[in-house]
DNA sequence: CCGGTAACAAGAATCAATACTATTTAAGCA
DNA sequence: TGCTTAAATAGTATTGATTCTTGTTACCGG
């Protein structure tokens, strides 16, 4: 009784446009990036396997900034920082939590963890410049 | 040429809603539990104040969880765990990211850490009953 | 080739969040 | 206390990302 996910040109597509940049796309990012090779794309198409790329793992969310949901095709770990001021997501390669603090966290609190993450805010080297006074 | 703040009734009560709480609310929840004290009360005001309240670090926002963003009114370090399942939000008291893991990536990296989350994912004790199978 | 169904496009609907405008009200001062 | 004025608000309209609906297309097994 499995739901079969049949192959299909447009999802390849979905899933080579965000595996193959660095810049955490929203939705309307991938359909715009694929708008010229596939005209008859629709945005719903897009959503739709968006999620569930996310629902099998094959993708992951960074968070919604200023109002879209940002996605990541690199699941290798590794942590993002996200600019308060113009939203650009930078990868932290490397930078961690503590090893084997989803595992403590699931035992403590009778939880199931299946993803954690770590975030860090604050302001990009661009956003630093043109902030001529602190914060 | 300061912008001064003038004392509100309306603001001091959602502060207190928020503060008053674990329930990590958003701002529909905050709305919803002043509407009786203050019949007159705007989904407006309740937006802009708590934008207010974020800009000026006096409350932090958890995230948008199931399309509604949700905030914090505690300001102690601690993380969180977010069911994926029913959006609970579960306080993680005394779990943190590595001591001085945002200076190290502020130098690294050429960033303004101004703020660093550590949240986790998965199933919360309600909703690993209910899920007989696995994930 | 045919029937069943996943995937899809197009557009409508949803709904959290924001913007707008007229009104109310806090705060400083005579 | 009464006056002034700009912040804060209520109420409503609007926006915009996301989801849903409907009818169509295309793949797959038989």
């Amino acid at each position: 009784m499995e739901r079969a996910t049949r192959y299909s040109k447009k999802r390849e597509a979905i899933l080579a446009a965000i595996q193959s940049t660095r810049c955490h796309p929203s939705a309307e990012w991938v359909y715009q990036r694929l708008k010229p090779d596939h005209p008859d794309l629709s945005l719903g198409t897009v959503y739709r396997n968006l999620a569930l790329f996310q629902a099998n793992g094959t993708i992951h969310s960074v968070g919604v900034i200023q109002g879209q949901e940002r996605f990541d095709g690199d699941l290798s770990p590794h942590s993002h920082f996200i600019c308060n001021c113009c939203g650009q997501v930078i990868d932290l390669p490397g930078v961690t939590p503590k090893a084997g603090q989803d595992r403590a966290v699931s035992r403590q609190y009778g939880l199931k963890v299946q993803h954690c993450e770590l975030t860090f805010h604050g302001l990009c080297p661009d956003c630093i410049q043109q902030e001529p006074f602190d914060l």
